[in-house]
DNA sequence: ATTATGACCGAAG
DNA sequence: GCTTCGGCCATAA
C-alpha cells in the first residue's frame, strides 16, 4: 500500500493512445480528491518514456501542464498520437478519458 | 515533528 | 482571455 506513485502508474498505464486525461481525475480516481498536485510528483519521478504514458496527464482546465523534458517534447508526442494543440492546449478536449 | 517543493486546482480580480 | 492567491496533497530533507 504505500505506493501512491505506483498506483498513479498503474492506472495511466490505461489511457489509450489519442486520449488524455487530467491530474485531478487520476487524485479522484485514487480516492484522493485534491492530490492532483502529489500525481504530478509521482510521474515526475518516474520519468519512464513510451511504458508509461505520463505525457497523456493534462490540467484539468485542458491545457497541456508541464513534463520531465519539458512542454515541447510532451505536446509532440501526443500530437503524434493524434491529440490536436493549439497554444499549450489541448483543442478536443472531448477526448479526455473519466474513471468513474 | 516541522518545513519546503512542485508536471496542480478553483475562485477571484 | 489573463494573472494572483490560498489551499491541496505526497515526498524529501
Amino acid at each position: 500500500m504505500d505506493n501512491f506513485k505506483k498506483k498513479v502508474l498503474d492506472l495511466i498505464k490505461s489511457v489509450p493512445r489519442g486520449k488524455v486525461t487530467t491530474y485531478n481525475e487520476v487524485a479522484r480516481a485514487l480516492e484522493s480528491p485534491g492530490a492532483a498536485r502529489a500525481v504530478g510528483q509521482a510521474l515526475n519521478k518516474n520519468e519512464r518514456p513510451v511504458k508509461i504514458p505520463c505525457h497523456r496527464v493534462v490540467k484539468s482546465d485542458g491545457r497541456v501542464g508541464g513534463y520531465k523534458l519539458g512542454r515541447l517534447a510532451k505536446m509532440k508526442l501526443l500530437q503524434d498520437e493524434g491529440v490536436i494543440i493549439e497554444r499549450e492546449r489541448v483543442a478536443n478536449f472531448n477526448e479526455v478519458i473519466y474513471f468513474f
